[in-house]
DNA sequence: GCGCTATTTGACCGAGTGTTCAAGAAAGCG
DNA sequence: CGCTTTCTTGAACACTCGGTCAAATAGCGC
């Protein structure tokens, strides 16, 4: 074996991760890219071929260490009203912490969405379906306990807290007041109540 | 006077906005807004200097012959909950005719902010806070009439409906099942019910 | 030492960016 | 008809874009 990598290309595509993150995809220059991960030219196209393949690994990256492992481990909680209670939390202040206003890769990706190609539309797309799913199998979960009234319709009701995580989403990225993000807190714990 | 302008300000502008409400700012380059404006480079240097100029002109253009008439319009109506459902409707009959998925100017632009300056944050922060409260003087409104319960907590409400308007807005540019911006829809009525 | 292979480097590419500007053209006025 | 003023035209600007590539470099087996 000749020369390993002297970078670390997970760190790589964490440093791009941020900036897509933060920049989106168009604004994001191939000199941000390379500045944020601190390698050269040559070495990005070496180990990712192009601007739209990096950022694919980026968005896989996020969706899969930051979205998805945040769902399972809510998953594993006993009362789904109080998972769906903690993700709101967390994203609040998540989103409160945040001085860049970020906001969500995902949701980010999402309404840039007609400028990228089907690759990333794919993503997206099963990104946002897992996440509806993940709402849906909590909303089921509750009825099953009794946590979560029958009288809530599952897929509809997915569908709306997903659409409220969005809207919270966006909004923390307008550096909106706080009580703004904590309404749509309160209205999912409604939708999934009385 | 000498030599008058040859052609249309008001509909050049149109032109410019569809672009911009369809691409973005950033993926949106001169070249797009010469070809579907019409005009020469000079001629759109002439007329508004820049590009943040023109982009900025396009959005008050929207901000105010789409949004502000279109809620204006719905406040006439008598029946608060009415005009909310009508407000909905109206999304998604729209959404669902946009083979373009451009979504709406208002909500893609809030994603955009952080690669905007101050006047074009400030434009985006003053329609989105015309909007909640457009939400909050139809909350109240029908509260007076005892079409919605007082049990309805005005400005949270009108917050959740705002993220549920700008949720329904991200979706349909994914090119959601209309089904889920139906749900958008039911989550909203029944936040002003019960 | 010598090859062999993989990675890095940084100069270079053509195309495209937003913007400027000198020259020309159109209308009203003397 | 000039003359002035405003708008249009399109070439040219400096710069950045994403992407390429030959040369230099580093590790390994021989």
């Amino acid at each position: 074996m000749p020369w390993e990598k002297t970078f670390d290309l997970d760190e790589a595509v964490d440093r791009a991760m941020v900036v897509f993150w933060r920049k989106g995809y168009d604004a994001t220059s191939m000199t941000d890219l390379l500045e944020a991960m601190q390698i050269n030219k040559g070495s990005l196209y070496n180990a990712f071929g192009s601007k739209k393949e990096l950022f694919k690994a980026a968005f896989k990256k996020f969706d899969a260490e930051l979205r998805q492992k945040r769902l399972q481990s809510l998953e594993a909680l006993e009362a789904p009203p109080k998972a769906i209670a903690k993700l709101f939390d967390r994203l609040i202040k998540e989103s409160v912490a945040d001085s860049e206003c970020k906001g969500c890769l995902l949701v980010n990706t999402a309404l840039e969405l007609p400028n990228h190609d089907e690759d990333v539309r794919e993503l997206v797309a099963a990104a946002l379906k897992d996440f509806e799913a993940f709402f849906k199998k909590m909303i089921i979960k509750g009825q099953k306990q009794g946590t979560i009234p029958l009288s809530v319709a599952p897929a509809p009701t997915a569908q709306s807290l997903l659409a409220l995580v969005i809207g919270l989403r966006v909004m923390a990225r307008t550096a909106a007041d706080a009580k703004h993000l904590r309404a749509t807190k309160s209205a999912a714990m409604r939708l999934i109540s009385e």
